[in-house]
DNA sequence: TCCTTCGGACTCTCAAACCC
DNA sequence: GGTTTGAGAGTCCGAAGGAC
């Protein structure tokens, strides 16, 4: 690390200097809250806390809008479900964009360059006055919560982007002026060294944010540092865009992004924003893992609550299909007339192909496969709440069940196990076949619940939306029509509801539904 | 304590403007 | 064609006040 100027060496000292008080003094920061530090000799301060971006839904519902409050993807939402709203909980309706609206020129530039400037000429009134980090701030060489926040005196803008270590070399930290609520003060954002990336504080969601966020002004901050023509010594530029080549003076840059290397700082903190967008990844590969394998039944509650909240990528599996089932009494009743008209013609066409002399030859050299999938009915999950966030994970539509004995419906909740005591005679009910089925029928093993698919003597077939297998000819039912012998159910999902009988607990209550997909080999098959 | 209301801070989206 | 910018549109935090 080379400085160009005396005086930019003092105030580097200085930093490494503090740097390493930081390191010899700060215990491990409480989550949350972030203080900036003050100079010596005054108290500490609590800084504006390094809020975690607020995520929101894409489209509230109609509900939650008009209360301005939190709303979720599910329909009905939780705060729908919470509130007995669940009948008009519905997508509120956007308006759609205005077009043609002018825009002025960009101002960013300019007004970056300006804080520059302020930058710039601060520096000549750099405080030789030594600056003191609380002891709340997080300890060097353990994973900090937060980048560690100094308040520090003016500072040459010559040192933004520049990595800075301590004394003994031990850490390195790039130094990153931020303003919060018209406070400003400067982040040493942590750097890893080797084939480490940034520090990843450990709650990944809120410390991503601050990253991106962060990265912005950074990456605008040092391309302007650039641009001015102030990069004298202290920055870590390599980049021969910029025609500056210091790389023997600085310090190294993580060996796993050599390809990158030219980028600096920049670079720096897009590895930063990569490895935490990485994890958060991992993390949700994890949970998915979760998902998939069987759910460890070890977890207590909490902590499987815990877990499915963080489950974002199942969620929104769920999610989806919960939003498609909302349009499903609108489509149901479309759907259902045009499947009864293909069921009757593709009848037709199997009795006329059957009655036609040389259709199997006509048939064997001309048939195209169809393809009938009547997305007609997904699967749907109506009332998962906060409290019962139950999590379907098998894509139940897509369950061959010609070949399956059970369809396994993957329940990551143990909410319910929580709130309702299991009964032996607790009930699950089919809803659309309208038949309710003892626990013996729908066995439920762990945290999987297994449904026995119907048999004709159940049911009245026609009602069934299950599909009703005959031994001798191998056909199907669907809805009370018999399908021709061309047509297999290639997957089916049907969903069903625990019912409860602990009345004190409706939102336990989960009502799924069925879907159907049918597909036609062939006529070929048909002879 | 719970619920409703609502101002306004915050976030998201995407067309226009800009860049390569 | 790809990227950046910024304003429109929407979300929802959090304070205040009312009902029970």
């Amino acid at each position: 690390m080379s400085v160009s100027s005396e005086e930019d060496n003092n105030l580097y000292q200085q930093l490494q200097h503090q740097l390493q008080r930081i390191a010899l003094t700060a215990p491990i920061t409480t989550q949350g809250t972030t203080c900036i530090p003050s100079f010596a000799g005054s108290m500490p301060q609590l800084a504006p806390p390094l809020k975690t971006k607020r995520k929101q839904v894409k489209n509230a519902c109609v509900n939650c809008q008009k209360a301005c409050k939190r709303c979720d993807d599910g329909r009905p939402c939780q705060r729908c479900i919470k509130y007995g709203l669940t009948e008009t909980c519905k997508n509120s309706i956007r308006k759609e964009r205005k077009k043609g609206i002018k825009r002025g020129p960009y101002k960013r530039r300019t007004q970056i360059k300006d804080q520059d400037d302020k930058y710039t000429t601060s520096t000549s009134s750099v405080s030789s006055e030594v600056f003191t980090v609380p002891a709340s701030y997080g300890q060097i060489g353990e994973l900090p919560v937060n980048p560690l926040p100094i308040n520090l005196p003016s500072i040459s803008s010559q040192i933004f982007g520049t990595q800075l270590s301590t004394l003994d070399s031990g850490e390195k930290f790039i130094l990153i002026p931020q303003s919060s609520g018209g406070t400003s003060y400067y982040v040493l954002m942590p750097v890893q060294q080797q084939n480490q990336i940034s520090i990843l504080p450990t709650r990944i969601c809120a410390s991503k944010d601050l990253t991106t966020d962060l990265d912005q002004d950074i990456q605008v901050k040092i391309e302007s540092e650039f641009q001015s023509g102030v990069s004298d010594g202290l920055l870590l530029e390599e980049d021969s865009k910029f025609a500056v080549n210091k790389e023997e003076n600085y310090e190294i840059i993580p060996n796993k992004e050599k390809e990158k290397k030219d980028k600096s700082n920049l670079s720096v903190l897009s590895l930063v924003c990569s490895g935490l967008l990485n994890q958060e990844t991992d993390t949700y590969e994890q949970a998915n893992k979760e998902m998939d394998g069987n759910s460890s039944q070890d977890e207590d509650n909490e902590s499987l609550k815990s877990n499915i909240s963080d489950i974002p990528v199942s969620q929104n599996l769920v999610n989806n299909e919960k939003q498609q089932v909302s349009e499903y009494n609108k489509k149901n009743q479309i759907l259902d007339s045009v499947k009864n008209k293909i069921v009757k013609e593709n009848l037709e066409e199997s009795l006329k192909a059957h009655n036609t002399p040389g259709d199997s030859v006509k048939n064997t050299t001309h048939v195209e496969p169809r393809v009938y999938s009547w997305d007609y009915h997904s699967p749907s999950f109506q009332t998962p709440s906060v409290e019962s966030p139950l999590l379907f994970s098998t894509p139940a539509n897509t369950y061959p069940v010609a070949q399956a004995q059970y369809v396994p419906i993957k329940c990551e909740s143990n909410i319910y196990d929580m709130k309702c005591t299991r009964q032996q005679n607790e009930e699950f009910q089919l809803l659309q076949h309208g038949d309710s089925f003892s626990q013996n029928q729908i066995p439920m093993r762990q945290q999987y619940y297994e449904i026995s698919p119907f048999t004709p003597s159940h049911t009245n077939p026609s009602n069934a939306y299950m599909v009703q297998q005959n031994q001798t000819s191998s056909f199907y039912q669907f809805r009370g029509q018999q399908l021709p012998p061309q047509f297999t159910p290639t997957s089916l999902s049907f969903a069903f509801s625990p019912r409860i009988s602990n009345k004190s607990t409706p939102q336990s209550q989960i009502r799924c539904y069925a879907g159907l997909s049918v597909s036609s080999n062939g006529l070929e098959d048909s002879s």
